[in-house]
DNA sequence: TAAGGTCTTGATAACGCTGTCATTTGCGAT
DNA sequence: ATCGCAAATGACAGCGTTATCAAGACCTTA
């Protein structure tokens, strides 16, 4: 095993060019023979070279490394799957993946502190922000000032500051809350997630605009706060099932709430889908774990952060004209937990 | 806004030192008069210091980062859980944390190359290995030839090259399963994890311990072999549910599994816990979200991986003599999947 | 008071690469 | 052959720290 100390001026000797010449072939610029190139290469692979990381940012003031700041979530799996995105897009680009979680209990101040501190510490050549941190006063008047290109995820208010990726929230859920009026469902309520991310607002527009088009009037008492986790989920799925008129279906805008009102109805022994249809939003993994598994439109959370990532690191590159937002669809997946909605008595009658 | 530019000599004017004497007390070295450190603290603060750490990294050939290289999980927040634990304990002590998933359906080879790619691109001081790669033979001659200090979670065979950390998930393993004996259950199924993780061994193990320790015959006919995922459990959970004599309990030795088995029983009409009971491992978000919930024995995920990274940063800074491997207790989470077995047809006459 | 430490401090040379700019080479046109 | 221009290459000065080692300051002790 070679020991792996190899340096530049080892590869240079080796291919009988000058350091500058190796450090054109390992950053692939131009004007270089494609026969020095090639002994360059075969230099740098002889000598297992790989070009120190320090080095190449003390001299060339960057990093090579993109950070992902991140708030404690309420699902990992989005977190994770986000990650592995941006991760592959890194990978293939030879950036690093450097991470920084950020605690949500701590207020706009310290969260834009928390920004500074990463960014001034470890000299990141650039940032992505999943939501709600996309939306961060602070956090993103922080990056600003210190000049590090950022990348937003489903933020509220694109602009051509920042390139972004988002789902197409809106349409995801008018397609779902369609699904379940196609089922023959009236009475759909929508547990609404946390205001601090704009996909809330999204799914809801989504969810009155499909009801609207089917004339089917909104009825605000159908419509329940949560906060996309588990336990406002269930809350939320305890207080509809228990109205004077209770809903026939209930739409909670993501997964992790709709597996909470899934666990609200078997408390009260109401069957699902057989006395109500649930469906939530992301096809995270609860989504195939809950009993029954739920309907649901599946977010393609891997892609949309590998493509945000590929659109970063090309504007780094300075090879971009202008910032890139980019919107995808959230297909449905139906599963068990939507169903026609059983007779009420005047049809059984 | 301060252009935060500043760099050691700008400090070093300003506190009327020499370089090196603010080098030394960023470093916190020994040896620098009280009232010097002092008034360099104040320069530095005044000037929004941060040593630039590709300068550092450069001349002092490390780099202040951790590593953290996994395979893709069977569950998200098994990862998320370590990861925090892990950033804790960087961010108490100046280090960034790097990241780098590592596809899991790649071969030994390519896990080992992974390896060796990762500490030859970035050059982190450490790096900690979460299981199976802390078994990994491959990835760990890598990153014994590279020199790389390494931490491990949950290895098969410590040893005293590298610190490391584990539950006891033997004790938990029989602390469950004296739980369902104690409740009246006989016919206790087990379903077995991935056997690339030696925590699957230990966990059969205390299995078998707590019935023998009870004076109840092992029977093989009741531990299926599963992977750690949800699809492996619910498979055994079918497969164990439709055998002739059907266990009263089944103990999934993690909460993903046991998902499964739940999942299962809820295919067939069996009631969980009338009919069968379950319980989980781990103590995972999923065991809290399945209905009924989960019992459960909770992994403390986030301190052992704050605990292992702290000894493995004491280490890189030569504070240690010896490498420590820890053992953490996993207490038994008992919620409503485990209750008393049915009363047999013979017990009711 | 001087000798002999020990504790503090600083001057300067790396660290391994990229940026700048000058120089050389290659090659088609004359 | 020669010129001219673009392409290819190299020399060298940083980049902002830490390491080395020497020098200065200060304190004990005899």
């Amino acid at each position: 095993m070679t020991s792996n100390k190899a340096k530049i001026t080892d590869v240079a000797a080796r291919a009988g060019v000058s350091i500058k010449t190796v450090s054109r072939v390992m950053n692939r610029e131009a004007n270089v023979r494609p026969a020095t190139r090639e002994r360059v290469r075969q230099a740098a692979a002889a000598l297992d070279y790989k070009p120190n990381p320090a080095a190449r940012g003390l001299a060339g003031r960057r990093t090579f490394a993109i950070g992902l700041l991140y708030e404690n979530p309420h699902e990992y799996s989005y977190t994770q799957r986000t990650l592995e995105g941006v991760f592959a897009s890194c990978e293939q680009a030879g950036y690093a993946l450097l991470l920084r979680p950020c605690k949500d209990d701590s207020g706009e101040r310290s969260r834009a502190q928390a920004a500074r501190d990463f960014v001034d510490q470890t000299r990141v050549d650039g940032v992505i922000l999943p939501a709600p941190l996309s939306d961060d006063a602070g956090v993103l008047a922080a990056l600003r000032a210190s000049d590090t290109p950022t990348a937003r995820i489903a933020p509220g208010a694109p602009d051509d500051s920042c390139c972004s990726v988002r789902a197409n929230d809106r349409d995801g859920a008018r397609a779902l809350t369609k699904h379940l009026l196609a089922l023959g469902h009236r009475r759909i309520a929508f547990v609404a997630g946390d205001p601090r991310h704009d996909a809330s607002a999204q799914r809801l527009a989504g969810y009155r605009l499909g009801l609207q088009e089917h004339g089917v009037a909104p009825d605000d008492a159908l419509v329940a706060q949560g906060m996309f986790d588990y336990e406002s989920g269930q809350r939320a799925g305890r207080a509809l099932l228990t109205s004077p008129r209770r809903p026939t279906a209930i739409f909670a805008s993501n997964d992790e709430m709709a597996a909470g009102v899934v666990a609200a109805a078997h408390e009260m022994a109401l069957a699902v889908p057989a006395t109500v249809s649930v469906a939530g939003f992301d096809d995270s993994p609860i989504a195939s774990r809950t009993w029954p598994a739920l309907s649901t439109a599946r977010q393609p959370v891997f892609a949309m952060a590998a493509a945000l990532t590929r659109d970063l690191i090309a504007q780094l590159r300075g090879e971009v004209e202008a910032v890139r937002h980019r919107v995808f669809d959230c297909p449905l997946v139906l599963r068990a937990s939507s169903a026609p909605p059983a007779p009420t008595n005047a049809e059984r009658e």
